[in-house]
DNA sequence: CGGCTACTTGAAGGATTTCAACGTAGGTGG
DNA sequence: CCACCTACGTTGAAATCCTTCAAGTAGCCG
């Protein structure tokens, strides 16, 4: 069981937006108080097939991918404590992307019926709800806009600088250090280069200085020189706070 | 002036979804009441600077993209009638992307606080809204997966394949034709391909007897070949309806 | 008719892939 | 406790898809 006292990820997400009422957070708190521990590997939706509920990570990674009929893959994010996976599950009768757990993982899971409540009685809620779908959507811009148009070394910079911005709003980077649970296989996939290329880029980034790899660990050791590589603005990440003129409006 | 008594494309698209009763037909076409005219190239949002309202694109085109530092610039997606630009725009302070009108076209624009009234007085609106962009969160995953992991050839036929089915779920492709006011350049700019390689990937195409062109006009004349090289599938189109159990939790 | 933009085609070059081989670490069973 | 196995990482060399450079054509508009 989990210790409610401490504010989960996702309610630390969503806070970043909006202010949150008591009973908002009791009704969050609810929604999360029954979790799961689940082992790496564990598929939490299976492209092709009907979505399950509704799933928040609640500590642990995970990766969201589309795979192609020949077997080629496409990792379209990673999910992190606070995100949530399958929000508009019930909208769609079959998902059009897996998702895999990448570590042991803590889940919570809403009953099928709290989206459409979420919807129907607490609008603000379900405003930075929308808010986090929009963010997800412009990680996805960004995204596209690395596979289309950065070379190798851009897209994996950029990565690595988003991932370390993410996970630092969630308090799980420190400095310039992060825990990167993920093969080069698996970044291959994401950033639409074979293995060997991604080896080799890795390879590069470390002996030019600008990483340093031990294990699974990411030490960003020259964030400006990364960040010119990479192009990195986190504009599109959402750290900014709601205008106060639509806080005011949603409270009154 | 238009003509409310004909349903608008985006009331038909959030049709699909969802039944509107009497009342949210009337709020949604009083939104959509005051439209202007704009010629094409016209700046619907700038990246980087503030987000003007809220557009709903109602005849013709436009474009939706990011612009690197150095110029490079990738297309994230095409917006056609019935399509919104920058619904969550109050949500930021600063575009993240920028649009443009290819053609000319006829748009209307929301204040903004039609959003929070959205969320607060028409929950079922609201949800219809978050679907529809759950849909282009959907679209732009599938594009990274074109992006990473497919060939010129399948990014191609499956760009056009993609554009042929939403045209025709607002109406705007008979058959297997549709209008196609896209320079190369810019399905370059959409495929992360140069405009050289576009137009011999567009020349095999057309080599192969898959399409046809005729100026704007794309003609799709083997489908079964088209889809079969683009392993296209419109599941995460949302081409289908809302499961029965949440219309009847929404409408209770 | 000049000038612009879009489209087209050839040839050379380059970023990345593929193929192949080897090293290493952790896990399992004999 | 070692042998084996599998997954992951690493490196070299050849092949390829795509880009870049270059030049030329076609259509449109003032």
């Amino acid at each position: 069981m989990s210790k409610t006292s401490v504010k989960s990820p996702l309610i630390r997400k969503l806070e970043i937006l909006v202010r949150l009422s008591g009973e908002e957070l009791s009704w969050l708190n609810r929604l999360e108080a029954t979790t799961r521990r689940v082992p790496a590997g564990t598929e939490l939706a299976v492209q092709g097939e009907t979505f399950g509920p509704v799933v928040v990570v609640r500590r642990g990674w995970a990766m969201r991918f589309k795979t192609l009929s020949d077997g080629r893959r496409q990792i379209t994010n990673y999910a992190i404590p606070g995100d949530i996976i399958g929000l508009y599950a019930n909208l769609l009768e079959v998902a059009d992307h897996s998702a895999v757990t990448l570590t042991e993982a803590e889940i919570a899971e809403f009953p099928p019926e709290a989206v459409t409540d979420l919807f129907r009685h607490h609008p603000k809620l379900a405003i930075a709800f929308a808010w986090s779908g929009a963010r997800e959507e412009a990680v996805l811009a960004e995204k596209a806009a690395s596979l289309g148009r950065r070379t190798a070394q851009e897209r994996l910079a950029h990565l690595l600088l988003e991932l370390l911005r993410r996970l630092q709003m969630v308090q799980m980077a420190q400095d310039d250090r992060f825990v990167f649970p993920v093969t080069q296989e698996q970044i291959a996939d994401t950033l639409g280069l074979s293995t060997v290329h991604v080896n080799r880029t890795l390879g590069r980034l470390r002996a030019d200085g600008l990483i340093e790899i031990d294990g699974p660990v990411i030490h960003v050791r020259r964030m400006p020189e990364l960040s010119a590589t990479a192009d990195f603005d986190d504009l599109y990440l959402y750290v900014r706070r709601m205008p106060k003129g639509v806080q005011s409006r949603l409270s009154s």
